[in-house]
DNA sequence: CTGAAAGCGCTTACAG
DNA sequence: CTGAAAGCGCTTACAG
């Protein structure tokens, strides 16, 4: 490998000057510097990351941390992500947890590799952030319930949720069902109350039982269908009024779920009986003709790295905590116009 | 931030002795390395990536440059790929070139932070992979045409291609239309060519014209299908046999195309006279009850790992080329059976 | 404008 | 078994 050494006796200068030319042309003579240039580009010269690296202290690298990269919707974060890094020169490196058993070793040995990491949901617990935070990490949380100390960027689920209600309302509907369990992670006790603010924003006579669901996966929404056909035949779940019948309609806390009631609705030949939404507009979405909630899934990623920079090229150091829209996407799953009445 | 320095002083020992305790326990006397274990603990000390990195000069890194993380396919690969490399310790950096303006400074440079290149699909142009090898990176190449001298690993259509035109032919096909220009890219050609001497192996009489499109989107695919709703109804198409009715089988080079296609054809209440098959297996393709081929594709992401430390470590020198097998995945849409007849 | 030198934080022959 | 020293390939005060 060609170093700094060969170009600066193959020059006749010192390392110092073909640094300085290479880095800073303004501050070295024309002359020199042209001297410098070709002797570099004939010897094919490319300086050492690593050494430049060291001596600046600094990686030019951020680290991205996922649970998983199948389904869309990380995968589109990373490259939201990615394509600001690049723009400014950085590097990305990414980790998944999924499945891991050493996710602490993992993330410290990343953190050790780069000038930052962006964490996104629920990749790390949360004591590890608290100790990424504590040893002086450049952090970026996204997806993920904010601390005060921490940059941060989310979606706001009110606008799409009071949208999604209006829909419904203006559909006929007047009892629900969320599909969901609250307790069991922040973004879908968001969505949960954003439905239900809603609900009780609008002014009309609703109900809104909640239907739990540990999982939210396209078994546990045939469950789910289940459940609620059920319901109507006499067989009492404790989720529901036992004098309820099938709601008018039902909020999926995602599409995975959504997509899974559709389908058991759709076999039992009870599709058309009741409304059914989910969120976060995954590509199957589209074609079962789910309506849902889509997040700006690049621009979370594009956020996150244009914070980071700012972290660490010193122009801001009070944390920032952005919140991003999100978009009611209304398809055929929540209306029961034009549908075989019941 | 503490150092080994650090650590030598409070333990009373070398900066030597601090770094053999803690790389090879076996050559340290063990009260010494105690000590020091301890004093490393207490101090909270990480050695620095960068100052080992430079000393071994060798990087622990590998870099994946792929088009796009979009769409189910590459994102799969790199998780399979991140899941074997974090088990060998070494660190995944991700590049996209979809779209970028500056593919060769972005992939050189990528290829001087790591310690070898895996590259995806049409990823990098071919000159630039020819470069990388005379410029000695260690390279893996994924679902990309070969090159006798490089590691690769990609999937082969062949058996699955046979297993599709049986299915086609079981089921009464007879005239075939491929959608997809096998002169666009070696992927389509490859899909084309299997598909073709599938047909020509079996021993029937059939027959198989190519509808090209340019980009392989669902844009296309409603295209397509206008195209051969056309030729039905006596506006001739070049690309087709002038007598020709709507074909008994479509074959399309993905599944976009092929969602696009049976899209439209549903929409013109066609979807009953023909037969639909994609290519590759996204989630949409499960919804829409697409028959297709399903790659392997966080095997081929690990193969290329496991490939790439082979190459790393030494342990092999001969290039290696991996050939893994796709899997026919049969839904509703290739077949007649059961459907509303003509 | 340029060079000699120190330093970034490690590893590892080389002596002892 | 351990230490002093050289070296990995750069950058950047400090002099001149």
């Amino acid at each position: 490998m060609t170093t700094i050494r060969d170009v600066a006796r193959e020059a006749g200068v010192s390392i110092a000057t073909v640094s300085r030319a290479l880095r800073d042309p303004a501050i070295v003579k024309p002359d020199t510097r042209a001297k410098v240039l070709e002797t570099a580009e004939r010897l094919q010269f490319r300086p050492s990351h690593l050494g430049r690296q060291l001596a600046e202290r600094r990686h030019a690298a951020a680290g991205v941390v996922f649970p998983d990269l199948s389904g869309p919707y990380y995968a589109d974060v990373v490259m939201g992500y990615e394509s600001v890094a690049a723009e400014v020169g950085r590097s990305v490196l990414i980790s998944s947890t999924r499945g891991r058993a050493d996710v602490e070793k993992q993330v410290t040995d990343m953190a050790g590799r780069c000038d930052g990491l962006v964490i996104l949901g629920p990749a790390v617990p949360e004591p590890l952030v608290q100790h990424l935070k504590a040893t002086g990490t450049h952090l970026v949380l996204v997806a993920r319930p904010a601390d005060a100390g921490i940059d941060s960027v989310s979606t706001a689920a009110t606008s799409s949720a009071t949208a999604l209600v209006r829909h419904l309302l203006d559909d006929g509907a007047r009892t629900f069902v969320f599909v969901g369990d609250p307790a069991a992670g922040p973004d879908v006790a968001d969505r949960h109350a954003a439905v239900s603010q809603a609900l009780a924003a609008s002014g009309e006579q609703t109900r809104m039982s909640i239907l739990p669901v540990d999982d939210l996966d396209e078994t546990n929404g045939r469950r789910a269908a289940d459940a609620l056909l059920h319901d109507t035949t006499g067989t009492r779940t404790p989720h529901c009024d036992p004098s309820s019948t099938l709601p008018d309609a039902v909020v999926c806390a995602n599409d995975e779920l959504a997509l899974g009631l559709l389908a058991r609705l759709t076999e039992a030949g009870q599709e058309h009986r009741v409304r059914v939404t989910g969120w976060d507009d995954v590509m199957a979405a589209r074609w079962a003709g789910l309506t849902t909630v889509r997040q700006p899934m690049r621009e979370l990623g594009a956020t996150a790295a244009r914070l980071l920079e700012e972290q660490l090229d010193g122009t801001r150091t009070a944390p920032r905590h952005e919140l991003l829209d999100t978009e009611l996407v209304v398809r055929t799953s929540s209306t029961l116009l034009g549908k075989e009445p019941a």
